[in-house]
DNA sequence: AAAAAAACTTACTAATTAGTAAGTAAGTAG
DNA sequence: CTACTTACTTACTAATTAGTAAGTTTTTTT
């Protein structure tokens, strides 16, 4: 058995506590439906200390997809993702969905702003497209991989079929917010049933 | 070669004109992403005019799910389609997503209101979850014939199926907002590729 | 210890929001 | 013709919004 390794908790600061908290709303709630005065209230500050860290609100939501996008290079460039086989990579995959759902049943990044995408800064619509082209194209990879080496079973390019996961992966989320989890369960068994040989 | 019959357009009444409006806004851009004042300028009248037809935005936003739950029962019941051998009624569907693409992209009602979920108001939130989960019957159903009469092709539920071929759907609008229409129809090409045998 | 930079608060704008109350004009029914 | 209803407009309120400017406290640097 091995002890977890003792992470000391440092207290994010200011700047840091707003990003997550209003990630958090923008996952939960959606980018339209909280306010600096949320923010402040919910930290203890007051509005205009959010407005010293993030002028506007653009740069805000703009701070929280660049993280995003940070976050999702890291992970995928991670020894112990980029290093594992094809079906490992996939679960992988599966397992950052089943955190969002089980952290208050969040939506993706992708799913949380594609409805409200045209209302949207543009500099904000531009990072959440080269995140989602990024993500694609790293699933792409994988899944071809585990075609040639025969892990994976599916029909069509890898290209298609990573476009058409990841959007069932965003909308199996969505769904579990509308009904409960076990749309979420059903979809992601059903993916597994198709993929894995 | 058949002619176009003549439907002569009966110039809507504002009560209709609001909703279509309202509907169409909801769609291109998200449900917090207009007021009563922009539906006002855009129609002519004044904010009061649309309050006068719906009290307030929850009955606005209501009406909306309310009428797109009435279409729907309507369009599956219509013998032109609920007479269709399967893979016409698996067509049929498709072409309505499409319809949505063509008009100014539009997400379909379920992508436009998933993310947003948690802030809009209980009697809509029960109505879209029943919009859900009678579309998703009826292509469970529609799979499970598609499947017994050996016209389509697919391992698991039908009930698992349809829900997965139906956040895939809408997820595809969702792509295509954020990018272009062509994630939408490769993704729909790779729904073809695997259902249809 | 002094200076400077960072991280705020206080106090305010101007715009927008949903929503209401009272009045009016036009059409409809008796 | 009159009464009533429908469909509005005018004029308002109270709350909330993002955002700014100026001042103050706290922390860091020298």
């Amino acid at each position: 058995m091995t002890t977890a390794p003792v992470i000391p908790t440092i207290p994010a600061d200011t700047r840091t506590r707003i990003l997550d908290l209003a990630e958090g709303l923008l996952l939960e709630r959606g980018f339209n439906a909280f306010s600096y005065q949320h923010l402040a209230k919910e930290l203890g500050v007051k509005p205009a200390a959010i407005h010293y860290h993030y002028p506007s609100k653009d740069d805000l939501g703009m701070a929280i997809v660049a993280r995003q996008l940070r976050r999702l290079r890291k992970w995928r460039d991670l020894p112990r993702v980029a290093d594992l086989p094809p079906v490992a990579q996939f679960e992988a995959l599966l397992a950052v969905y089943d955190t969002h759902l089980g952290h208050e049943r969040r939506v993706c990044l992708f799913g949380a702003l594609a409805a409200d995408f045209r209302t949207l800064p543009a500099p904000m619509q531009a990072e959440l497209r080269t995140f989602n082209r990024e993500l694609t194209e790293w699933l792409a990879q994988v899944l071809a991989v585990g075609r040639a080496t025969g892990t994976l079973r599916f029909v069509g390019s890898p290209a298609a079929k990573a476009a058409q996961v990841l959007i069932t992966l965003a909308g199996a989320l969505q769904v579990a917010r509308v009904h409960d989890e076990t749309p979420f369960q059903v979809i992601v068994g059903q993916l597994r049933l198709e993929l894995l040989t």
